[in-house]
DNA sequence: GCCAACGTTGGC
DNA sequence: GCCAACGTTGGC
């Protein structure tokens, strides 16, 4: 049994919202364009949780729930070129670029706010929600997680 | 709109 | 392989 674990993704509302989420039930996180966010998509499992951060917005914060539910897709925007993640440079025999599917498991009542998460979150949780930061995927520690599902 | 903090790029 | 210049992000 693969233990589940805890992640947090940013996006921000304009380009893809919980609700929009909510309403198609389950999406490609794909767009992806950052090494360290991309191997932490590797390192997921189906069944993981992810919090959705709504970034760039007002109020910024965690907003929903989501589930890891399809690991290891290659992401499809790479080769499109009407894409603005089109990347010249990825050849489709080997893909630079890949993604997983998620599922939408609920919608927050109350969004958790930045000044609450600037208080839980370790420095490392803290560089996805960081300003000018470009990491767009964290872990998020158990404990933490834990934290954070009370109050969602 | 400002600008700090990033990651990326490219000249050397 | 260094690092300055550049473009982007995103809270404020």
């Amino acid at each position: 049994m693969i233990e589940e674990k805890f992640w947090l993704m940013k996006s921000e509302p304009d380009a893809y919202s919980i609700d929009t989420l909510k309403n198609d039930g389950v999406t490609l996180w794909d767009g992806i364009r950052n090494y360290q966010a991309r191997n932490f998509m590797r390192n997921m499992n189906k069944g993981d949780k992810v919090f959705f951060y709504h970034s760039n917005c007002k109020p910024p914060g965690i907003v929903g729930l989501m589930e890891v539910i399809d690991l290891n897709i290659v992401d499809p925007t790479q080769f499109d070129e009407d894409s603005k993640y089109f990347d010249p440079k990825s050849k489709s025999e080997n893909p630079i670029w890949d993604c997983v599917k998620v599922k939408f498991i609920s919608k927050s009542n109350n969004i958790i706010s930045l000044p609450e998460l600037k208080i839980l979150f370790s420095e490392d949780e803290l560089l996805v929600v960081k300003k000018g930061n470009r990491l767009s995927i964290v872990p998020v520690n158990n404990d933490v997680a834990k934290i954070l599902l009370e109050k969602i």
